[in-house]
This record gives C-alpha cells, sequence and structure tokens, in this order.
DNA sequence: GTCTATAGGCAGATAGAC
DNA sequence: GTCTATCTGCCTATAGAC
C-alpha cells in the first residue's frame, strides 16, 4: 500500500523544481530532467506539454505546499515573534540545500518568462506579504514585535531582505552569512531592544 | 575632437550590460546584442572572443563604475548619513531602468557561470561591503547611525536588502514598492528615531 | 574591423511504433 | 507511458574574403 516512489509526474517537478532553484529557468533543459530520471524528452513531453507549461506547475506546486508550511506554523506556534522565526527558517533551510527560493530565482529572471509564469510569481509574493502581514500585525497588537510604519511596508521589506539574503550569500557558499544578514534585518523589530 | 560615439567595444559593453541586467547572462544571446549594433556575430568575436570573455569584462567595467561612483559621493558629500542615502540611490536609479544590479543578477545564476566569472561577481559584493562598512562605522562614530552588532554585519544586511528589494519590486513594475521595502531597511539605522 | 558562409551542438518539440 | 527518429531553429564559434 506504501508507495515506494513517487510517481513520474512528481519526479519530474522534484527534479525541474532543483534545476531551477540551483540553476534557473533559462539555465535547465528537458534533457537534464530527462538524464536525471533516466527517461527521454519525448515522455517528458507527454507528462507536460512544454517547458512552460512545466514552469507554471512547478510554481503552483512550490506555492502550495509554502503555503500549507505557513499553515503549519500557525498551528504549532502561538505568538507572532515565533511565528516570525520559523518563516525566516523556512528560508534557511531552502538555502542549505544550495537553492534560491524558486519565486526569487524567477523574479531575477522575470522578463524572459511566458506570461502565466509571470502572473504565479507574482501571486507567491503577494501570498507571502498578506500572511507576514497579519503575523506582524498581530505581533504589534500583542506587544511582541515593533515597527515603524504600516505592517505590509515591513512585511516587504522582510521578503525583499530575505530574498536579497540568499541572492548574497549563496555564492559564498556560507549559510552564516545569510544568518547575520537577517538577525540584523530582524533587530529593529524586537520589541525588547537587542541586548548588548 | 569630440568624440561623437563611443567605440564598437563600448557600444558592445552597454548593449551586452542592458541585455544581461534585464534579461541574465543565460538570457541573451551574442545575436541580440549583434542585432542592436547592427552588426554580425562575427564581428562581435573579432572584440570579444567568446561569451565568457564578454561577461568578464562586463563585470569589470561595471564595477570600475561603481567604484568611482562610490569615490563621488565620498567626495562630495560629508557625513555618513548622507552617504548612506546617495548609496541607496545608486540601487534605485538602476531599478529606474528596469534593470536589476548586474551582480545582482548574475548572482541568481551564480551556478551556470563560467569560472572567471564567479570570482568577479564575489569581488564587486566584497568591494561594495568594504566601502559601506566604512561609512556605517564612520556614521556610528559622528552619532549619525546607529546599528546593534558590528559594521560588517550591517553593511551585508542592507546590501542583501537593496538587491532583494530590486529583484523582488521589478516584477511589480513599481519603484514605490522599492523605497517603501528601503525606507524600511534604513530605519533602524537613524540615529533620530523616526519622529511620531 | 566587418563581412559571408558555415560548422557543430543543443534547444524544445512532434510523429508514430511499441 | 515510454521509446526511436527526426525536425527546425538558435546557439557559440571559426575560416577566410574584403
Amino acid at each position: 500500500m506504501a508507495k515506494r516512489s513517487a510517481d513520474t509526474g512528481s519526479r519530474i517537478l522534484d527534479a525541474a523544481e532543483r534545476l531551477v532553484q540551483q540553476r534557473g529557468y533559462n539555465g535547465f533543459s528537458y534533457a537534464d530532467v530527462a538524464a536525471e530520471l533516466k527517461i527521454t524528452t519525448a515522455s517528458l513531453h507527454y507528462h507536460f506539454a512544454g517547458k512552460a507549461k512545466l514552469g507554471r506547475a512547478l510554481i503552483e506546486r512550490y506555492a502550495e505546499r509554502f503555503t500549507e508550511a505557513l499553515a503549519t506554523i500557525e498551528a504549532r506556534l502561538p505568538d507572532a515573534r515565533a511565528r516570525l522565526d520559523a518563516y525566516v527558517d523556512v528560508y534557511g533551510d531552502v538555502l542549505r540545500g544550495r537553492r534560491l527560493c524558486l519565486c526569487g530565482m524567477l523574479a531575477a529572471e522575470y522578463q524572459t518568462l511566458p506570461k502565466p509564469m509571470r502572473q504565479s510569481v507574482i501571486q507567491f509574493f503577494d501570498d507571502n506579504e498578506a500572511w507576514l502581514t497579519r503575523v506582524l500585525e498581530a505581533g504589534r497588537q500583542e506587544g511582541s514585535l515593533r515597527f515603524s510604519g504600516s505592517a505590509v511596508d515591513a512585511a516587504r521589506m522582510l521578503i525583499s531582505g530575505l530574498e536579497g539574503a540568499m541572492l548574497v550569500a549563496r555564492p559564498y557558499g556560507e549559510v552564516g552569512r545569510f544568518r547575520a544578514a537577517v538577525a540584523q534585518l530582524l533587530t529593529g523589530l524586537a520589541a525588547t531592544p537587542a541586548g548588548h
């Protein structure tokens, strides 16, 4: 009953996702995916009619899983500060696999993406922003977080900072760079000023 | 005596630079540059033996100009806070042209870049970090800037934040998003807490 | 320095057998 | 569902005339 291995469609998405996060949408080919799965590119086309459709499916699944991860964070952690820290950890985990955020990578390549993919990238950032805005607003209410300006601006700052910290840290191959940059990013948000 | 137009080498670099900042290193071709300059790709190879060498020349020139811009900022502006603001404006100007920072884009594509290009990308970030660290340290000394932790960590946070803010803002086509995110990024650094 | 012509490879994609 | 075979187009790159 237990499935020993995922079906081909999922395995294609797994391989393509890793390739895009590491090399970019314009930096991988059907041949790369096919070689990894030991099938032919013709078989690939059976599952995903074209590269654009594969790309769109990648974002959809990635966004879905991200949403699930955020729901889990909310279910398990009660206070805003802990939720924020857990959110940051999601990004750190991605970087540890020498990957960028899928949509961060696609944002860099945005101007070359097929139109349908573009809207999905925007949607990912919008969803993240909405979730983070709610957490920040709650944190301000409960007194665990503080920030000047609107919660949505603070959320945008954080998302930008996290995406950028991954982008810059990866060439150095040091997750410590990411952590240090993000720690600095968060100091301004702590209701209790960071001790020194 | 006045040169009416730049020489071919420079015009190639101009076109290629714009293409990389907008579409990425893997998202442009010799044919794109050749078409823009109305020459052939064979002529392109006379000036730059291969795409990797062109890529390296792009980074070298970009880094050189960046260094000059930073020197100009130091020459014209006396205090650290003004220098920091001017530094941020450099990024904003790039984004206004619907471009990313050249090295931010190349950082995304890092794993696919020819080896010689990689070291140049790292060098760009190292130089920026060193300059910004000096400005931040000076600002702390003169009392115009404050931050917890080391100046170098604050510098890394700022560079990450600026690169990320460009990355995320561009798909939306709104420079306002960049400005708002960066404003939030800087609030923690103002010695005089943002009044309200 | 710029051209024409072309090589050689890889890209995404399709037809049709099994 | 997966294969072989093939197509067309674009890519980087080079030889050699002008």
